[in-house]
DNA sequence: TCCTCCTTTTGAACCGTTTCAATCAAAATT
DNA sequence: AATTTTGATTGAAACGGTTCAAAAGGAGGA
């Protein structure tokens, strides 16, 4: 037998196509009772809405897109699974991509994700050194709704959710000052990225707030913003410069920095302090516990995910970028007063 | 402006709206010229296909579903990314729901999930103690595409693509006899979940083989398949036992493992050896890299990606269990002979 | 020039919903 | 009893593609 539709449902009802198809949205202009028949007739039959012509009818597929650097670093990981809770909670689905961190990669997923109908984008911004933007200019240009989580593009600061990084590293610099320390580095990717800009930023405050001289050089660029980045962070500048406080732009490249400082036999956090960001899981049950910054994972989804739907819904919205609070997590790895 | 349809497009080229489609779609009954010609008014006015209706006529959405029990455990975060590039690579999109664990949470998201017209579905059982599985049920009986990947339902062994679990273990226990450890446990969690069963039998097989005697207790049930269960495994058996080898049943609780040992005052690997389970990315950057058994993520994924793709397009497949070799990582964690 | 065959194009049916103006029936009002 | 109002239901158009039998066009052969 073939597919069973709403025609099956009607004939055996004995109403009308439309009918079904109101009672089934539970629509006030069908009665009581016709909706129990109609019910009921479903039931019997299995019958369940074709999802791709309701789609074409309401123009709208109840599904998202979602665009995250990768998996590796395990923060990305718990956005996800934070932002699966958030988009279910409005009875939506939720697609993702891995960029790679490459926007090309990026514009290629967007395409994609255009041809199944999503209704709306939730983007981690990569991390290119090089980026292309157009394919984002694009979706702008053409109001389709899109939303940045956990930072943005330098030219296109608009909708936007994320923590308030710069507000992070200052306390953790502050901390570390106030425990005696002096020459404190940060490690830091591309400056030209928000994420990276804002962490700095935050660290030069303190600094100069506590009369410590700032310059150039105590901002380490590294590449990978991965365990191995931190290690080879390490071996670049530990020899010159000495530090003895180091904040690291993520947990995995902190975790990097210590394995190599414990394999040159340096303490931590006798000899050095370190300290990472984001707060992922596995943080706190190291060997030495990491000192950290949480950002806000379940609230900045939610956020994202009500910006998100406001654009869709066509509520007027102001542009702009919304910080949510950290908060820092005091542990063992670093010194702070 | 109204949207753009395939009617502009054909008006604009001269041509009739199904000559515009099958030009689109690159048939070999539209002339070169006439394909040419279409091109450049679809260029020219930006159309692009509109998905629902393309789904509707085709009944296809080209995207696909991913259960997974969530991302606290950085395993599936990983087998996420390399499902996501696998189904990239036939150009679907990947839609992904988080269970918890729950049976019922795993329902409500199939049921969400074919609300959305996904055209098949990749499902990592829950380990839910407690398991309902008429959803799962049904979709059988109506022949929906599905496959099971790292493991699969006791009582529903069908298109399941898996490590060969018992075989990690299997080593792992082995390795341990031959460096002379006489006294090893397995921490595992229900043991009528397959995974669980698996690398109790392998585990089993090794002590059988070496004359060493297996019993009862020497499989510990823990609840949680976290850090903190592992944690409170140490709490609730070490004393008792005082095994000189622990394999914990993923890498996560065998760092709980480890972290509950060390704060006991207990030298991991001097005293007690531990082994994990899945080598996630930060088992080998741990201070004390842990030996532990590498699932082949990526080709699991590509290989339940190809037998789900069978399944859709009803290439008919022998049911049953594939199972792929895993590979031990000899590190620090572990004397493994 | 006419006929045949092959390639291209057309046009309408179809996919399965939603929506809404028009109709119908029953209840309320005069 | 006739008229108006209210409430429930109908039927057809719309959504925007794909597909395929039939028609049209063009090339080659007799």
């Amino acid at each position: 037998m073939g597919k069973i539709t709403i025609k099956d449902v009607a004939a055996l009802a004995g109403v009308s196509v439309g009918t079904v198809s109101m009672a089934l949205n539970d629509s006030p202009k069908v009665s009581t009772k016709t909706k129990k028949n109609v019910m009921a007739v479903v039931q019997k039959l299995g019958y369940r809405r074709d999802p791709y012509a309701r789609s074409l009818s309401l123009s709208s597929s109840r599904s998202i897109g979602f665009l995250a650097p990768g998996f590796r670093n395990p923060f990305f990981g718990e956005v996800a699974e934070a932002l699966q809770f958030a988009v279910e909670e409005k009875n939506n689905s939720l697609m993702f991509g891995i960029t790679n961190d490459s926007t090309k990669q990026e514009a290629k997923l967007v395409d994609q994700f255009l041809d199944r109908g999503i209704d709306g984008l939730i983007i981690i911004p990569s991390e290119d050194s090089n980026p292309d933007l157009s394919h984002i200019r694009n979706l702008l240009n053409h109001d389709f709704p899109l939303v940045f989580l956990t930072g943005y593009y330098p030219e296109i600061p608009f909708h936007t959710v994320m923590a308030d990084l710069a507000d992070g590293s200052y306390e953790l610099a502050k901390g570390m000052i106030n425990a005696g320390l002096r020459n404190i580095i940060i490690i830091a990717g591309n400056p030209s990225l928000t994420p990276f800009r804002e962490r700095i930023e935050g660290f030069r405050r303190a600094l100069d707030e506590c009369g410590v001289a700032f310059d150039e050089n105590k901002v380490i660029i590294s590449d990978g913003m991965s365990y191995e980045g931190g290690y080879a962070a390490i071996d670049k500048v530990y020899d010159e410069i000495r530090p003895d406080g180091i904040i690291a732009i993520n947990d995995v490249m902190a975790m990097g920095v210590i394995g190599r400082l414990r394999s040159k036999g340096i303490r931590v956090p006798e000899d050095v302090s370190v300290a990472g960001y984001d707060d992922i899981s596995i943080s706190s049950i190291q060997e030495t516990p990491l000192t950290t910054v949480e950002q806000p994972i379940a609230l900045m989804c939610s956020e994202a995910v009500d910006m998100l739907f406001s654009l869709i819904e066509g509520r007027i919205i102001a542009d702009g970028v919304v910080r949510l609070p950290v908060s820092v997590k005091h542990r063992r790895s670093a010194k702070t007063g």
